[in-house]
Order: structure tokens, then sequence, then C-alpha cells
DNA sequence: CACGAGACCTGTTCGC
DNA sequence: TGCGAACAGGTCTCGT
């Protein structure tokens, strides 16, 4: 479900709090439970109550898809993969279906875990770094430059696609805003990077930094995100548009696999060939 | 090093 | 309508 834009979604949402919830920072966490005990990839879940409590929220941040947030000592990070989703529950009411593991905090509210394919993890390390070390750079940092850019793409002999998605080259892009991104450049996803030129890559680069902070103005994406404000699924230029018109150019968008993920692409607007 | 296949999981959608 | 197959936002590991 999540990608950069989503993650960095939940961070705001919980670092500010909205209209139907509170912010978390400064709260202090009472009790902890994991109820799927893989979820906690670190460290053993029955050491992880024990850890927690008593510590209060000092910071939110994102990294890449990493939420991480900072207690008194420790940090947690999450990583939601594919259907993760953090919600916070009101004191009283019940946690979602899929909780795997929830933050009681002493105000009542509860940060619940949902995860239906529990492949998400969550991680209590005192050094974030242990964790995030092997990330590659952040699209958005503007210390990316287009030329450091080329250089990274012109080092790699591999397909665009799979290299985008690839979380030590570039961190935070994911299946939905890699095919955004490609179209939007006029790139096919197979591509080989060390072919892209001076000009192809400066303009992939301005496609990824335009699809993700649309994203993140958005909300987010991801299909069953309307209930918390993201709308950005309304806005797809190819992901999940088989068949439909190209909104460059009107021919139909096609759907092909690349590196077993599920690709979307005008062959029109996206050529093997060097444009 | 690059790439494909399989694994990890459950819920929803697709096709016959 | 019913039922099994296919598929889903991500990442890891293994074999070639």
């Amino acid at each position: 479900m999540p990608e950069l834009p989503e993650v960095e979604t939940f961070a705001r949402i919980l670092r500010t709090g909205s209209e139907e919830q509170p912010g978390i920072i400064g709260l202090s966490v009472e009790s902890s439970v994991v109820l799927w005990s893989k979820t906690l990839a670190q460290p053993a879940a029955d050491d992880f109550a024990r850890l927690v409590i008593g510590q209060s929220v000092d910071a939110i941040n994102r990294r890449g898809k990493f939420l991480i947030i900072q207690l008194d000592r420790h940090a947690l990070l999450i990583h939601l993969r594919m259907s993760g989703d953090l919600q916070m529950v009101p004191p009283g009411n019940d946690v979602p279906r899929h909780t795997r593991l929830l933050l009681k905090f002493t105000n009542g509210w509860i940060l619940a875990f949902n995860d239906p394919r529990k492949f998400g993890r969550v991680w209590c390390v005192l050094d974030p770094l242990t964790i995030l070390s092997d990330l590659g750079r952040e699209p958005l940092d503007s210390q990316l430059t287009p030329e450091i850019f080329h250089q990274m793409l012109h080092q790699r002999k591999r397909q665009l696609k799979p290299l985008l998605l690839d979380q030590k080259f570039l961190s935070g892009v994911g299946n939905i805003y890699s095919d955004e991104a490609l179209h939007l450049a006029g790139l096919h996803p197979l591509r080989n990077a060390i072919s892209i030129s001076s000009d192809e890559s400066r303009n992939l680069l301005t496609a990824l930094q335009n699809v993700l902070t649309e994203g993140i103005a958005r909300n987010g994406s991801s299909i069953d995100w309307v209930y918390r404000g993201g709308d950005f699924q309304n806005n797809f230029r190819v992901y999940g548009r088989t068949g439909k018109p190209c909104p460059v150019c009107g021919t139909p968008i096609t759907h092909l696999m690349v590196g077993q993920r599920s690709t979307h692409i005008c062959s029109a607007c996206q050529k093997m060939e060097e444009s």
C-alpha cells in the first residue's frame, strides 16, 4: 500500500494530529501488545513492552518508506510493506480486525498497526542507522542534482524500473510512483539505465519529484485511502489504467510484467529507443 | 553483478 | 451463482 507519499502522510498526521485524532508527540506509552510476533523484527516480542513502556514520543520522521517514531531512548521503525496501516483508536474503542501490534498511550488513545497480509515489520532499536544505513538517497533531497542522478544511472547496467524500485539505489519509490514517473518522463521501464542520456535522466528526476510531491500534496493514493483524505489514486496517468486512454496521446495503456511487478505504460509515449 | 523464481500472507477480484 | 485461480501498494533469499 504505502510508498513515500503515503508514509509521509502518516508522519504528518501522527506529528500534528487532525480533526479526528490527536498528534502523538509528547504522549507517553502506558502499555503495548504484540499480537503477531513476526511483526516485531527486533527485539523478541517478549521484550518489547518492557522496553517501550514509560517512554514518550519525541519526534516523528520518515526515511524512504520507513516511519520513525523517536522515543526518549529507543526509536520505533515501522515498515508497512504491502498492506500495513496505522490508525489512532479513541479511548474505549476496539482496535481494527487485523491489528498486529499496538501502543496504548496514557491519554487512552491507541496507535494500532493494522496489517492483513502480515508483511509489515516494526523494529525497536537504539540506533536507527543499524536498520536504515543501506538505503539510497531520498528522491526529494535537494542535494540530489540532475548531474548526480545521471551518474547514478550511468553506473548501473539494469532495467530502469527495477532499479527505481531498488531501495539501495533510491529510497521511497514503489510500484505506483515508478510507473507514473516513467510515463511522465516518457521513458520505457525496460530501458537500460546505462543508456539514459543526461537530458533523459534530468527529465526522470524531475518526473519522480513531481509525482511524489503531488502524491504528498494529495495526502497519498492507494485505493482505500479516501477515508483519510488521500485522493492521488484519482489522478493516476497509467497505473491501474490498462486499456484506458493515455492522458497525453490517447493511446490505450498497456500492461506488462517487469521483474515480477505489474507495470503500466503508454507504448506510444514510452519507447525503447533513446529519444 | 543482473535477473528470475519462490517465499512470506490474507483479502478481493476475475474468469469460466 | 459458485468456486478456484489470479492478483495486490514490498522485500528477502536463492539459483543461474
